[in-house]
This record gives structure tokens, C-alpha cells and sequence, in this order.
DNA sequence: TTGTGTTTTATTGCCTCC
DNA sequence: GGAGGCAATAAAACACAA
């Protein structure tokens, strides 16, 4: 096993206060004027001390070390035995404690790598929750609209309430067969440029008629593209033309749930 | 000077690989 | 079963405000 006895320590310590000269050259490395008296004192201390008997203290690594081991770390993180031995050997350490500093160093990075990843997925999710407040936005105006054509929609249709009903549904009828023909003809080639209603933003609409071609086209579309289904004529009579029944809607002007197309495709 | 928070060095225990 | 890696943790060293 990896496991290091006390004396397995003890060595580590001895290479780190080793000789005179290191710790020299540890002085004149430009620390702080703190940290060179404390070294200084740490000298006299170890001076005090017999050759059997060394302090057992924590001493950190130098500068240059520290300089030699961060470079090491940036070619390659991990470290090969051999490697390792000709480090410790350079700079006078035991192998033990190159292998611990890069285990340490691993570790930091690591830290630092989930704070920087952290930082990227906040700054997206932020992006994110712009752009879905910006829809949220337009979908709000969009609900509006819809709103006051329908409230249009409706009074339009009180004002007409003196005709006869059924000549009404008769004009309709020839109406709607008329639309159905020319939606036929628009949406059955490659004609692309067709069906002004159809590209239309509906949130431009601006009248109940044009409202209602936009669903009928829409509708009349989905019938056509499915399955090839023979094009059945939705005749609309007044008393039908809820626009919004709770199933029709399919959320598609909701917020919080996306539109479903089970009411497109209901044998799905 | 001292209390406190942070960083660095080292240990321990567990896991995986060969 | 040994070697090495990693996470968690201890403890010394260090930084800094009050």
C-alpha cells in the first residue's frame, strides 16, 4: 500500500529544511519582510535544534518550487513515476510531497473548473430567461388581440342579427365554397406565394373577417396536409363559430403549457 | 496584537486498475 | 495485493481587518 509511516513524514520534512544553503536561497527569493523574519527565525530554530531531533513543522515549498511545479502541472496534470522522481530530484523534495502537490492541484482546479463551468450555465440560463420573458411579452399582446377581434367579432354579428338567418347561412355557404376552392387551388401545387392570410402575422390582423379566414385557412391546411383526408367543407354557422372553445384553443396562446396538436390529429 | 477566514501541505480511507 | 487516484479532512501557514 501507499501508506507512508511516521518516519516516511519525518523525511518529507528533513528535504523540505534541509541545508544551510536552501534555505539561503529560500531568503533571497523576495518574500515579504514578514515571512523573510519568520524564516529567518524558522533558521535559528532548526540551528538549535540536534541532527536527530528536526521539527517536524509544516514548511511550505519555495517559490521557485512552486514555480517549477506549476509549470510541470500546466504540460501535463498527471504525473508519471519517472517524472516524478526526476522533479523531486531538481528540486529537492521527496517524491511523496511532488506527488501530493499535484494531487492538490488537481484538486484545486477542479474547484476552479465547476466555478467557471457554474458561470457559463448561469450566463446561459440568464439568456434563456430573457428571451422566454420577451415571449412571454408578445404573447400577452398576441391574447390581446385575439380578445378584442373576437369582442369585435361579436358585435358585428348582433348588428346583423336583422337579416334572415337563413339567407345569411346561404350567402355563407356560397362564400365559404368559394374560399374553399381558391384554398384548395393555393395549397394543393407549389404554389408558394400564395395565401396572403396564411404568412400573414396574425397578430397584424385587424379585422373579424380576416380573422376568420385565418382560422379556416389554417384548419382547411392542417385537413389537406394530413393524410390526404378528402377536404370536408366547414361550413360555420353563426351559433358554431366559437372561436375559442376550450379543445379548439389546443393552448395555443398559453404560457405556461405548449400548443398540443391532439385537436389536429385526434386519432393520434 | 489578536481573532478569523483562506490557502497550502499532508493524512486517511476508500476505490479502481493491473 | 500493491500502486495510484480522489474526496474529505486536519493542521500549519498566511492574510487581513479591527
Amino acid at each position: 500500500m501507499k501508506r507512508f509511516n511516521s518516519s516516511d513524514s519525518s523525511a518529507a520534512f528533513i528535504s523540505i529544511s534541509s541545508s544551510k544553503e536552501e534555505r539561503t536561497q529560500k531568503a533571497n527569493q523576495g518574500y515579504s519582510r514578514d515571512f523573510q523574519a519568520m524564516l529567518d527565525n524558522l533558521e535559528e530554530e532548526d540551528y538549535s535544534e540536534t541532527a536527530s531531533h528536526v521539527s517536524e513543522k509544516k514548511r511550505r515549498l519555495n517559490l521557485h518550487q512552486v514555480k517549477a511545479l506549476e509549470k510541470n502541472f500546466e504540460v501535463e496534470n498527471k504525473l508519471e513515476p519517472e517524472r516524478k522522481l526526476k522533479l523531486a530530484g531538481e528540486l529537492g523534495l521527496q517524491p511523496r510531497q511532488v506527488a501530493i502537490w499535484f494531487q492538490n492541484r488537481r484538486a484545486r482546479w477542479k474547484t476552479k473548473q465547476l466555478e467557471r463551468d457554474y458561470g457559463t450555465l448561469k450566463a446561459s440560463y440568464e439568456a434563456l430567461k430573457l428571451d422566454y420573458s420577451n415571449l412571454e411579452q408578445k404573447n400577452e399582446v398576441l391574447a390581446q388581440k385575439v380578445k378584442e377581434l373576437k369582442a369585435k367579432l361579436m358585435s358585428e354579428e348582433k348588428a346583423d342579427s336583422s337579416h334572415s338567418v337563413k339567407e345569411e347561412y346561404r350567402v355563407s355557404e356560397s362564400d365559404n365554397n368559394a374560399s374553399v376552392h381558391s384554398k384548395i387551388h393555393d395549397f394543393s401545387g407549389n404554389n408558394n406565394n400564395n395565401s396572403s392570410a396564411m404568412t400573414k402575422d396574425p397578430s397584424n390582423i385587424s379585422s373579424s373577417h380576416e380573422l376568420m379566414n385565418w382560422f379556416q385557412l389554417s384548419d382547411s391546411r392542417v385537413i389537406l396536409g394530413s393524410r390526404y383526408q378528402v377536404y370536408q367543407p366547414h361550413l360555420m354557422k353563426p351559433e358554431d363559430q366559437s372561436l375559442f372553445s376550450a379543445e379548439e384553443s389546443c393552448n395555443f396562446f398559453s404560457v405556461d403549457q405548449a400548443p398540443t396538436l391532439h385537436c389536429y390529429f385526434p386519432e393520434q
